[in-house]
DNA sequence: TCAAAAGTGTTCTCCCTACACCCATGG
DNA sequence: CCATGGGTGTAGGGAGAACACTTTTGA
């Protein structure tokens, strides 16, 4: 395909008054849409920021975060951008991991998404512009969602306990300094298992990647517990020599 | 967004002659583009097909063989239309792992390009239309690529070896009957490793995947190895208690 | 003083690893 | 008969799993 081809498949042309742009052949749009996951260390529950549509087609139901990609930005960006207006935050993790693609499943026009998947601490949360239609849930109890959206949150799910096993990924979750009962207990709300204090905390001592604060908590009015903060450096040189999470 | 709204987004518009697509916002072309892996027996290494280009950009460059989406195809439908275009096999594994989206990546106009990787067994393709211009590459050994191919092909092979170590994909690339030897040097492709034969076959014994043949094979005219074949049913109910390759 | 959560060590078992010899076949 | 590749078992070590009591603190 030569220049000249080039111009006769795509231009920019006048509709009805409105500018717009010309195809030879249909062309999808394209949207990013993240499920944005927080982790509620209070409840030890898992969650996901949904927002209310605005409008229609579903306007009034539960969707995640998502919108169109712009001609300059790759949909990694566009992720990001979304992520920064609804959260506030622009170093959090971001991730793809799927596209949906079923012709009809935007009543619109045809839409090819791009779902990312995004881990943040929910206490860094900031209102974006939508603050007002934006919500935390419980992810074990999510309301209808619109378009297929109940497929992409489950398939987050699923690859957030596959990506767990290869990234300690959990602590994006986690405040700056926690104690080693909340990582378990975010553990267990992302693989859905039980594991023995004992065990689980050995097991995470021995990677090395925990530093001990000399500080202490005390949330619950009991016992104080240690505090411990993620250690990047110790996880990189880690990483080097490989490792894998066992559960 | 009302069906009024609707209207003015998107229509259908003749331009210059030609009867095509208008839309008030750009839209990117979309694609989908396979990595196809094959495993050569005989030299133990993975392969990889690849289409020469008959057309600019590129023309004359190795390619990954890849489309445009049609408007009612899905892209996986889109994917595996390709893929038996290529090699004519309508049942072999194909999976999504990443999309690229660099505004720039396709000199033309911007594509966005959804990647597959598939998993086929080299001796039951046949050449496809394309035929002429398709051949198979050792993963080692593979030509300067259009576009950003080289890249996505690095990807699929990492994601390949990540892949394997949570579903036996291999036996899709093996032959019905395989010998052990045979298993081993393929993992030992993909994984980049070497492996102590008696420990891979206690392994891989234990794991209820393999039924024992009672045919030989003989392929060096040495002593007589043992065929295997997978056991997708044994697999089956070992998936449902959950596994894991360790390697 | 009681209830609730935190800290901590040992034993057993299983699986992974390392390793070497004999067997069958073709040339 | 010899060269080549195939088949097979065991011993040792390390990591995961099971398991209970004591300590601290607030109420």
């Amino acid at each position: 395909m030569n220049q000249e081809n080039i111009a006769v498949t795509t231009a920019r042309v006048e509709h009805n008054g409105v500018d717009g742009f010309w195809y030879k052949y249909p062309h999808p749009a394209v949207t990013t849409d993240c499920v944005i996951f927080g982790y509620d260390a209070v409840n030890g529950t898992l969650k996901v920021l949904l927002i209310e549509r605005g409008i229609d087609p579903h306007k009034g139901k539960w969707a995640l975060p998502g919108g169109f990609i712009n001609p300059s930005e790759t949909t990694d960006e566009c992720a990001r951008r979304e992520l920064k207006e609804e959260t506030g935050l622009s170093d959090a993790f971001l991730e793809q991991f799927r596209s949906y693609s079923t012709p009809d499943r935007d009543p619109r026009e045809r839409v090819i998404t791009i779902a990312y998947l995004a881990l943040v601490r929910m206490q860094d949360v900031v209102g974006g512009d939508d603050a007002a239609s934006a919500r935390w849930f419980d992810i074990n109890d999510v309301p209808s969602l619109a378009f297929d959206h109940k497929d992409i949150l489950w398939d987050a799910r699923e690859y957030l306990r596959v990506r767990i096993h290869f990234k300690p990924i959990g602590f994006d979750l986690l405040p700056e300094k926690f104690t080693m009962r909340q990582l378990q207990t975010l553990y267990e709300a992302i693989l859905g298992v039980q594991f023995d204090r004992r065990n689980f905390a050995k097991k995470m001592l021995h990677f090395d990647m925990l530093t001990q604060l000399d500080e202490k908590a005390n949330p619950s009015h009991k016992r104080e517990a240690i505090l411990y903060s993620f250690n990047k450096e110790s996880y990189d040189t880690l990483k080097r020599k490989g490792f894998r999470l066992e559960f």
